[in-house]
RNA sequence: GGUGGGUUCGUAUAACGGUUAGUACUCAGGAUUUUCAUUCCUGCAAUAGGAGUUCGAUUCUCCUACCCACUACCA
């Protein structure tokens, strides 16, 4: 979700200033390579509409060679390796950044033993002095050791007593001491790779990236970075740094701990780890819609500055602001992200609704024939329905309803007879005095030769109630729980308006049987 | 521990230095309805604490508290 919020914002604002969204995969961590992984990050962008205008085709394949449409690419940074190394050399010999010896073994031993003794040791101007690397090495040896091993790095040679003075675009200005930084490695020989650091920065000049938007966790990063473009003689690209998302109870950022835990997804679309096979759930399987899942995301840390809180995608891209961009981090609220799917659900049209029930009723072996030009009819006993019988009951259930999975809980009654009554209803309106008259009422419906609407029969119905002074709520939910199984439903005269004059005098019958 | 960031109802947020501190979600009541749901109405509920600047501070400054991130040859 955090991924995604970033991308989103990254995307509104790109597409607000007539600028490419770039998808560049940074996969400079040769350990932590999990396959799928980004393919899952491509389908979940074009699942929630988010799609990059470079970095992928349109197939959502990473495009591997430089082209019109692709200028930068690859965009895949294993396969930018030949890229790096000179850059890194480059610092070396301008003297902003040195080679580093010392085996990570060797780093570990000293980390521990500073914290034995309750210091932390930093890799940085204390103690670089004192350590194997083209500083405290002769010429020759470095050379030689650059020859000879595998496992050094190049590291960041962090300058001493300098106020780096940055700018972000949403939190203004921040002044850190250079004096409190570590000396960074950029560049890893053992896999020929660059760290985020150094490809980030590269990669980002070399693509003529304008707006760095990040994670937070990144702003701690930032004067390394202002000092490497710095170094290199670039112009930097402008940074705005994103608050976190925050788990919906106690403190923390949001991890996907908390989705199994109190019940609502954190990935956008169900995956599965290859390694472990732990599955997430996701909010397309949880039955979100990407509109809905968007907007809600939006609204995590911005706001338009008016009250209006439903948007396409091309109305953030119209109303999205940077300075309304919030700086605390957002406690995801799943109810909240209910509500929206709930408004998105209900502005959807009914024909789309149906198109999206029909597979949920076959899962319930209902059969849906026809076509939306086709007549309405149903058949309970072979368990089929005509395409716009579910569109009607789709029209009449929609605003009750939060996904479409609710829409079989809500309204299977118009697809099959109950076969059983809820005996906490039954045992409160199932009495001889009400329903005697219910079966009246049933004869009544019987007989009735009006129009077959809704209005017609509520009214013929209410007529013929009232009219003889029974009373209406204990009489209706006689018929309801004969109808229905329950005391809760639609209005008497939709569900059987719906179901039709036959159905509605087997139900009220077999009603009367098991009273018997 | 160090460095940086943050702090308005439970949550997301609004408020040129001047408002009875607004809205949405949730929750609680009520109205409507043949039930349930919807809808509508009402209500509950906040400027972390303390100094300072100012005629006046949610808003500006400082201190304290608390929360978060970073402190890897991870991103």
């Amino acid at each position: 979700m955090g991924g995604v919020r970033t991308a989103l914002y990254n995307y509104l604002y790109a597409k607000q200033h007539g600028g490419d969204f770039i998808l560049r995969i940074e996969d400079t961590d040769s350990h932590r390579f999990v396959p799928g992984a980004e393919q899952y990050i491509i389908d979940s962008l074009r699942w929630c509409g988010i799609v990059p205008d470079e970095g992928v085709d349109a197939e959502g394949k990473v495009v591997e060679t430089p082209s019109e449409r692709h200028p930068h690419a690859p965009y895949r940074q294993s396969q930018r390796r030949g890229i790096y190394r000179k850059y890194a050399e480059q610092l070396v010999e301008s003297g902003f950044a040195y080679y580093a010896f010392d085996s990570a073994e060797e780093l570990a031993a000293k980390r521990a033993e500073a914290e034995a003794a309750g210091q932390t040791f930093i890799y940085g101007q204390q103690s670089r002095g004192s350590l194997r690397n083209s500083l405290t090495l002769s010429g020759e040896e470095t050379a030689r050791l650059l020859e000879s091993t595998t496992d050094w790095t190049v590291r960041f040679k962090m300058p001493e007593g300098r106020i780096v003075e940055m700018d972000d675009i949403i939190r203004g200005h921040i002044e850190v001491n250079t004096d409190t930084l570590d000396d960074k490695v950029l560049w890893k020989r053992a896999d020929e790779l660059p760290t985020y650091h150094l490809a980030n920065i590269v990669d980002d000049h070399l693509m003529e990236i304008t707006e760095v938007i990040r994670g937070e966790e990144w702003l701690p990063s930032l004067p390394l970075h202002y000092l490497l473009y710095e170094a290199f003689g670039w112009e930097r690209p402008r940074f705005a740094h994103l608050s976190l998302l925050l788990k919906p109870v106690g403190n923390g950022k949001l991890s996907k701990r908390d989705g199994d835990k109190l019940g609502f997804p954190v990935f956008p679309l169900k995956w599965t780890n290859p390694e472990t096979g732990e599955t997430s759930r996701g909010y397309r399987e949880d039955g979100y819609f990407p509109e809905a899942f968007v907007n809600m995301l939006a609204m995590l840390g911005w706001n338009p500055g008016t009250e209006q809180e439903l948007f396409s995608l091309p109305e953030l891209v119209q109303a999205f602001s940077m300075d309304k961009v919030q700086k605390a981090g957002a406690k995801f609220n799943p109810e909240k992200a209910k509500w929206f799917n709930k408004e998105y659900l209900r502005m959807k049209g009914d024909e789309e609704l149906t198109e999206l029930f029909v597979p949920v009723l076959q899962e319930h072996g209902i059969e849906v024939t026809g076509c939306f030009k086709c007549p309405v009819s149903h058949d309970f006993d072979a368990a089929s329905v005509s395409k716009n019988y579910v569109k009607a009951v789709v029209s009449l259930i929609k605003e009750r309803a939060t996904f479409v999975a609710d829409f079989w809980d809500i309204a299977w009654y118009l697809f099959k007879a109950p076969s059983s009554y809820e005996p906490k209803d039954t045992a409160k309106f199932w009495k001889e005095e009400n329903y005697s008259l219910a079966f009246k009422v049933a004869d009544f419906v019987q007989g009735f030769d009006g129009p077959w609407e809704k209005e017609a029969l509520e009214h013929a119905l209410e007529e013929f109630i009232r009219g003889n002074e029974w009373p209406m709520g204990k009489v209706m939910n006689c018929i309801r729980l004969a109808l229905t199984g329950s005391g809760s439903g639609l209005g008497i005269a939709d569900i059987t308006v719906l179901i039709g004059k036959d159905e509605f005098c087997r139900r009220m019958a077999a009603a009367k049987q098991s009273i018997v």
